[in-house]
RNA sequence: GCGACCGUAGCUCAAUUGGUCAGAGCACUGGUUUGUGGUACCAGGGGUUGCGGGUUCAAGUCCCGUCGGUCGCCCCA
């Protein structure tokens, strides 16, 4: 069923959003207070295209697991090669990692964030586009790199101030063979009780067992209980793994909650698997999940490098972050006349170079401008009048009328271009961190800026 | 992919049991008020009630389909 004819109205795709606005300003927070976090520990950015061959996503994820099998946008370009719109982060970072060589640069610390395409049923938390913040360390086989993702990602939850009603999960997959051994046991416990499982976890016994350990389905609950946990199954290695993750998160001050049947998603987890989850957000409550995947690089064609990664989705965080700062520029510049135009425009530009955010209303009479700045969330307000006249003059007007705005004004003066700036030339301060400027009592009206 | 609910101006909503019900506020545009803590007043543009079909003397109001949204299942960040 193809849906191509353009009605009336345009409709977005299915499962696609438009931001605008505060949406706009929130999304563009969660990506800069993780960008800001991601630098703090130490991580560096990558970006890798959108598009891959579909095999990349289509070895690594598990054929049988449901992303692959029925939700990934996948099409043949004009050359007939099969491509796929990427449906997560870490298989094309690892595809990037051997087809560049990347080996070369030892341990990685990388972090990126962008969109991602899933075709399943829209909901909330849960779109066909979403997007993702993402954090990958390449080459360390050490529990440390585990503690210290999830360190970074507690911390990235505690900035967005998210911090309350979000639980830590914490679980091991153990190694290749403690996984296998673990997976063997579970098909058996639950192909003997077979007739007792719901309808969906019979398919999952076939395609990914380790799904009907988190099946909400009341029946299965009961055979989950009495189904063997990764302890029985795991090394001695592994478990020592698991104990030296959970030791350094205590020592880092991060809390969790160890998790017996939490499992991953797709095929190339092993060790360490955690995700932070809310009951805020309904059904879609993981608001950031990852875990090891020691195989995949070398499944992919490189050498045998362990590696450690998580994934949070922007939608979800942004729905439960703290409002972000309110946005607002410095000052409008607002001409109150046709003559004072293009003096305007001079004094803007002169005011942009030297630090100062501005908006120069351009629409309709000098009220329909002031309009205008209020709206933008301009703090002060520049009338330029006709530079016609001598001496030609400007009235800087403050709006925000909080204790700072004395300083904010005479840092804005101080940047005011020739003939208005102010005689010393005496810069206060960089902007526009400084423009708040000492307390004062706060200026009213700042009079007539002649110069 | 399955189920339930929903779809009226750009936005938020109104419209008695199907019968002048196509409206209000906000937004937008123009004007007036010499300007500043989102000033007030006047005027104006704008809707084939998501789309298509059906029932009826009559449908925004009922039925079917379709597209989209919301929530749950499933899946996952």
């Amino acid at each position: 069923m193809a849906h191509d004819e353009a009605p009336r109205r345009p409709q977005p795709v299915r499962g696609m959003q438009d931001f605008l606005g505060e949406q706009a300003d929130r999304f563009d927070h969660v990506v800069s207070r993780f960008q800001d976090v991601a630098r703090r520990f130490g991580f560096r950015p990558v970006h890798v295209p959108v598009l891959e061959h579909t095999h990349v996503f289509a070895r690594s994820l598990g054929e049988t697991s449901d992303v692959v099998a029925k939700e990934m946008y996948s099409f043949a370009d004009r050359s007939g090669d099969s491509l796929t719109l990427r449906p997560e982060f870490t298989a094309g970072i690892a595809r990037a990692y051997v087809s560049e060589g990347w080996q070369r640069f030892g341990t990685l610390k990388l972090f990126a964030h962008g969109p991602l395409f899933r075709y399943e049923r829209p909901q909330k938390g849960r779109y066909r586009q979403f997007h993702q913040v993402d954090a990958e360390v390449i080459a360390s086989p050490s529990p440390l790199a585990d503690v210290e993702l999830i360190a970074m990602a507690d911390t990235l939850l505690r900035e967005l101030g998210i911090g309350e009603g979000v639980t830590l999960q914490l679980n091991t997959l153990g190694d290749a063979e403690s996984r296998a051994a673990w997976r063997a046991a579970l098909v058996g416990h639950f192909a003997a009780h077979r007739d007792a499982l719901s309808e969906d976890s019979r398919r999952r016994l076939e395609a990914n067992p380790l799904r009907i350990l988190d099946s909400k389905d009341p029946a299965d609950r009961a055979l989950v209980e009495r189904a063997p946990g990764i302890g029985a199954f795991l090394t001695a290695a592994a478990g020592r793994f698991f104990e030296a993750v959970c030791r350094g998160l205590e020592a880092s001050g991060v809390a969790f909650v160890e998790t017996p049947k939490l499992v991953r998603g797709f095929d190339y987890y092993r060790h360490t698997a955690f995700e932070f989850v809310t009951d805020r957000l309904g059904a879609q409550g993981t608001l950031i999940g990852g875990g090891r995947y020691d195989g995949l690089i070398e499944a992919m064609g490189g050498p045998p490098t362990p590696a450690v990664g998580w994934a949070g989705g922007i939608e979800r965080l942004m729905a439960l972050a703290a409002a972000p700062p309110p946005p607002g520029v410095d000052v409008a510049v607002v001409a109150e006349c046709p003559e004072a135009e293009h003096e305007a425009l001079r004094i803007a530009q002169a005011l942009r170079s030297a630090g100062c955010s501005v908006v120069a209303p351009f629409q309709g009479h000098a009220r329909k401008r002031a309009e205008a700045a209020a709206r933008a969330g301009s703090r002060a307000i520049l009338y330029v009048r006709d530079p016609g006249q001598t001496p030609a003059s400007v009235n800087l007007v403050d709006r925000s009328r909080d204790a700072g705005s004395a300083g904010r004004l005479a840092a804005i003066r101080a940047r005011l271009p020739h003939p208005y700036g102010t005689p010393t030339g005496a810069l206060p301060g960089s902007l526009p961190g400084s423009l708040s400027g000492p307390e004062r009592s706060p200026a009213r009206n700042d009079g007539d800026g002649r110069a």
